[in-house]
DNA sequence: AGCTTGACTGTGG
DNA sequence: ACCACAGCCAAGC
C-alpha cells in the first residue's frame, strides 16, 4: 500500500495516453504538490515496470529525456518517435505534445 | 540520526 | 541559449 501522493501519481501518469507526454512537475501538480516533481522520478525509477506505468511519455520541464543512462534514454526516445512524437534536437515541443486533463479539446483543430 | 544522491525546477547571470 | 545555484524531498546507506 502506498501514501495518497503515490497513488495518485500512479494513476494520473497512467492517464497520459499513446502520442503524449507529461512532465514531471506536471504530474506533481496534479497531484496537489507543487514540490514533488523529484518523488513523480522516482515512483518512475522505482515502480513503472511494477504497475505497467508509461514511464517514457514522463519528461522534464524543458521537454528533454531526463532519464541519466543513456542507453535507458535512447530507448525512451526511440518509443516515443514510435507514437509520432517529433524531436527538434533533443527537445519535444510540449506546447505540442503535453497532455493537459483539463484542456483537452481543441488540440489542432484551431 | 546524519549524509549523499537524484529520471526535478525556477531563477538569475 | 548555456550554466551555476539554490530549494526541495524521499530513498538508500
Amino acid at each position: 500500500m502506498e501514501d495518497l501522493f503515490t497513488s495518485t501519481a500512479i494513476k494520473e501518469i497512467k492517464r497520459v495516453p499513446y502520442g503524449k507526454v507529461s512532465t514531471y512537475g506536471f504530474i506533481a501538480k496534479l497531484c496537489g504538490d507543487n514540490r514533488g516533481a523529484q518523488r513523480v522520478a522516482e515512483i518512475l525509477h522505482l515502480h513503472s515496470e511494477k504497475y505497467a506505468l508509461p514511464w517514457h511519455r514522463i519528461i522534464n520541464s524543458q521537454g528533454e529525456i531526463a532519464i541519466n543512462n543513456p542507453e535507458i534514454a535512447q530507448v525512451q526516445r526511440r518509443l516515443l518517435e514510435k507514437e509520432g512524437i517529433v524531436f527538434a534536437g533533443d527537445i519535444v515541443n510540449l506546447k505540442k505534445y503535453l497532455f493537459d486533463p483539463n484542456q483537452v479539446s481543441l488540440g489542432g483543430y484551431f
